[in-house]
RNA sequence: GCCGAAGUGGUGGAAUGGCAUACACGUCGGUCUCAAAAACCGAUGGGCUCACGCCCGUAAGGGUUCAACUCCCUUCUUCGGCACCA
């Protein structure tokens, strides 16, 4: 036979896979579904090697899956709205719709020349109007519900992208796509109410057992929910209140002054007329133009203004003053702290620069200062109190809950919870993105388009330069419109959405991507979701996972959808995601592949040079899926010597096998092979290395999954093989290799795709050995290895052990303190 | 600061509390060849030893256990997330 040509192999059958349509999923009542999904790719024109691996790794679940049995859905789309469209439209001067169509059709290319397992029935971009309709009509349902509104606000913006960003979109102080730093700007946007499903989304976290313990963390941690009590500060000179939001209620006796943010409303009522205005006024203004990243920064000394006006701290009526500082922020809690040097770090520090008193109200048992002028930091830990009234000798925590119990009947205080999660702000001032579809009538207000109107479609002509503006708004046709209810000339919306809206649904699109009616048939998803298996980077830990949660709670409050009888992890129903996995990067010398690091491998340069299954093989060999992966040269060498291997193998076998008639395979206990000692051997490495594989499958341990099917061809070599054995290590091997395996497959003499065969069980009985080799141990210590049979009575076995040449050195007849025998595996004798 | 993950040969990485380093890469030696490549055979954690072997060794230190890479405590380092969060 000739030598192994992947390059004609593989075409072959990615054309027999496409004509037959082998990977068409439908509704089937007599088979167990299994949805198995990745994360879309925005469509750049090129695969990356991150997309490889994601993607390799559940085209390899999604075989395996399919040759056990079950209802495989594995479906592909592009997430296709976005800035880099418009960015290279303008470069290259063709228009985004174009230019995205045209990527999308190269991506495509490239992702079937790697052999995944798609249903390409089910393709979706979510540019195109059959997809972003919905969109707008999840806006219009949402806008009805109250969970869409517009409010002006500060918002972040990237003075690159020219629009405005989400809090999830800024990343370290930066825009998350070019990291330019963001800025602060007063506009009138359209907002999510995420915040009206905080509890749900936090509590649920609790119901994903089969996610990552660190994405479950960090979507925790971005929720934010802090427990503690709001304590209010009557004004000295006036009947009104400041509340201020505190975690450490078991300090109050120690608060010394109160701290006003510089945005906070009552600032200027408390400043009129003092004599320090002029000088406030210009610090706040200073402040306030600075960014969020700059008050943030560790370094910058924080500073602070006296208003001249002072609160009466409730709990002692004692008068204390009023200040105003930078590292009060609006944004969290109520704006206002009380301050309490002795046991805040930042209150100790600005108290010491601004010579404010301090007061101890917690004693470390162990160790403290007595008096203030001893501290050079605040004590932050646990103890008794001390200074605090009736509270005096409780351990704080103890009291932490007492005086919240107190002053909430004092009505001085109320316990309460904050939250970090904020709404998510999804109006985008760009071009290549749904159109927001409402409309503003000067009599009516804001007006939905009505849902038969929909789409509101993206015009094609929009005169786009990138430089800000909302394009949209200079296109005559589209912006003017009547309005919908009083048909009196109207101003149509020009903003477009965030495009993780689009992606915040998509899985459930999949479902029934054709569908006309409304965003999805409720009996396909119905059937199909929750999604299985999701596989993809930990870039969208909080992003996209945290929107579609989201957006799924919101269609189960629809009615649209409900899971919970279907025994996937969330007994609530609508969680959409049963097992995630978060895929490691792919790094060359230690660095993330980029452009400007001019160290990318590109994937189809190695599928030209050794074909997509040893990318395949080699991706899934070199580290488990969720650790980084380093590209090595040598390494994808030696998958395709591995290839070749197992393809000479066959190759000599080959004789062999026309012996036997094409399509036999031995039954599992054939008894000529069982009188063959070689045979028997053979049929038990077998065996156990479908144990092994199966397991390794299931737990995401590919690279040991292939180790055992190396070990077994080099088994193989050394012993020979029979079609039987031959033909389960080619099943075995498909999924990694799918195209090779349907090329020996059919070499072999069988009759059609080796993707329907189904996956090999092993039988229990060839894991039996008659035979094992203990381990004898003495004092912990490894002094002999011992044949024996596993019948032998431990009785037996000790006075075999005992007589056992190799040991007597060790023992020298001192007394046998213990005798440990773990059952075919080891003996530790003790002396 | 808080939360999370990790630390094993020259390298990628294996090890339900029971033989540390499977599988692979690399390196070294050999076969084949005029030669090279490919392929094949063998060696490959460190130290001591002519050798049979022995000692040490999973970031460091301690603990539990007959037995610890694995469990517990302390420390160090690296990576990731959040953070003047009150």
């Amino acid at each position: 036979m000739a030598e192994y040509n992947h390059k004609e192999i593989e075409i072959k059958w990615q054309r027999y896979w496409e004509k037959n349509k082998i990977f068409k999923a439908d509704v089937s009542a007599d088979k167990p579904k299994f949805y198995s999904l990745e994360m879309f790719p925005y469509p750049s024109g090129k695969i990356h090697m991150g997309h490889v691996r994601n993607y390799t790794i559940v085209d390899v679940l999604a075989r395996f899956k399919s040759m056990q049995g079950f209802n495989v859905m594995h479906p592909m789309g592009f997430d296709a709205f976005g800035q880099p469209a418009e960015n290279a439209a303008i470069k290259n001067k063709t228009k985004p719709d174009v230019w995205t169509h045209k990527c999308i059709h190269w991506m495509k290319e490239e992702l079937k020349k790697m052999g995944f397992s798609y249903d390409w029935n089910r393709e979706i971009s979510t540019c195109d109007s059959d997809y972003y309709k919905w969109n707008q009509w999840i806006f219009l349902k949402m806008l009805e519900k109250g969970l869409a509104y517009r409010k002006a606000s500060n918002v972040n913006w990237c003075s690159s992208c020219y629009t405005t960003l989400a809090n999830e979109e800024v990343i370290e102080g930066g825009c998350w796509r070019c990291h330019t730093q963001v800025e602060q700007k007063d506009l009138e946007q359209w907002y999510l109410k995420i915040t009206d499903y905080k509890e749900r989304l936090l509590e649920d976290l609790e119901q994903l057992k089969e996610w990552p313990q660190r994405v479950i963390a960090m979507q925790q941690n971005w929720i934010g929910k802090s427990q503690g009590v709001d304590i209010y500060f009557r004004l000295d000179e006036s009947s009104k209140t400041i509340s201020v939001f505190t975690t450490r209620v078991d300090t109050i006796f120690g608060a010394t002054y109160v701290v006003l943010a510089p945005e906070h409303p009552l600032v200027k009522e408390i400043i009129k007329g003092r004599l320090q205005e002029k000088e406030i006024l210009k610090f706040i203004a200073k402040v306030v133009k600075e960014s969020k990243v700059m008050r943030s920064s560790d370094d910058v000394k924080k500073e602070g203004v006296f208003t001249g006006s002072y609160a009466i701290n409730p709990v002692n009526n004692e008068k204390i003053p009023i200040w105003i500082a930078d590292y009060v922020l609006m944004e969290y809690g109520t704006g206002a702290i009380m301050a309490v040097p002795a046991h805040d770090q930042r209150d100790f520090l600005f108290a010491k620069e601004h010579k404010l008193p301090m007061r101890i109200v917690i004693q470390s048992t162990v160790h403290s200062p007595q008096s203030t002028d001893e501290m050079t930091e605040a004590y932050e830990g646990e103890g008794v109190q001390v200074n605090s009234g009736q509270f005096n000798g409780l351990a704080n925590q103890q009291a932490k809950i007492k005086m919240a119990q107190w002053m909430q009947e004092q009505s001085i205080g109320k316990i309460q919870t904050h939250w970090r999660l904020r709404d998510w702000l999804i109006s985008r001032q760009r071009y290549w993105g749904t159109p927001i579809p409402v409309i503003y009538c000067k009599k009516c207000g804001i007006v939905s388009v009505p849902y038969k109107d929909l789409p509101v479609e993206l015009p094609k002509d929009a005169p786009f330069t990138g430089e800000g503006g909302s394009p949209l708004g200079k296109v005559k046709e589209f912006v003017e419109v009547k309005c919908p209810i009083c048909h009196a000339p109207s101003r149509r919306e020009t903003d477009t959405m965030a495009t993780f809206f689009d992606s915040s649904w998509y899985f459930l699109r999949f479902c029934s991507a054709n569908y006309s009616q409304s965003p999805f048939d409720t009996i396909e998803a119905k059937y199909w979701m929750p999604v299985d298996q999701y596989i993809g980077g930990i870039e969208h830990a909080i992003l996209h996972l945290l929107y579609s949660r989201f957006f799924t709670k919101f269609f189960k409050d629809l009615g649209m959808i409900d899971f919970s009888d279907k025994g996937g992890s969330a007994d609530t129903g609508d969680e959409p995601f049963t097992r995630l996995l978060t895929q490691g990067m792919v790094l060359k010398d230690g660095e993330v592949m980029s452009k400007s690091r001019g160290n990318i491998i590109d994937p189809d340069s190695i599928i030209t040079k050794y074909g997509a299954d040893t990318l395949r093989l080699f991706i899934l060999f070199a580290a488990p899926p969720e650790t980084e992966l380093e590209w090595d040269d040598r390494g994808i060498e030696g998958a395709y010597k591995f290839l070749n291997r197992v393809w000479r193998i066959h190759d000599n076998l080959c004789a062999d096998f026309s012996k036997e008639k094409a399509g036999s395979r031995h039954s599992v206990g054939d008894a000529r092979r069982e009188k063959d000692e070689v045979g028997l051997l053979l049929m038990k490495v077998m065996h156990k290395t479908i144990k092994r594989v199966t397991e390794d499958i299931e737990h995401f341990k590919f690279n040991t999954a292939i180790a055992a099917l190396m070990e077994f061809v080099n088994a193989i070599y050394r012993h020979g093989a029979d079609r039987n054995v031959f033909t389960n290590l080619i099943i075995m091997l498909s999924p990694f290799t799918p195209h090779f395996s349907e090329e020996l497959w059919e070499v072999l003499g069988n009759k059609g795709t080796i993707t329907k065969a189904p996956w090999p069980k092993y039988n229990p009985e060839f894991l039996l050995e008659s035979r094992v080799t203990i381990v004898v141990q003495v004092n912990g210590k490894v002094r002999s290895r011992m044949d024996i049979s596993v019948e032998i009575a431990e009785v037996e076995l000790r006075s075999l052990i005992l007589a056992d040449d190799k040991l007597k050195p060790w023992l020298q007849d001192k007394p046998i303190r213990n005798f440990i025998y773990i059952p075919k595996k080891l003996v530790n004798i003790v002396i």
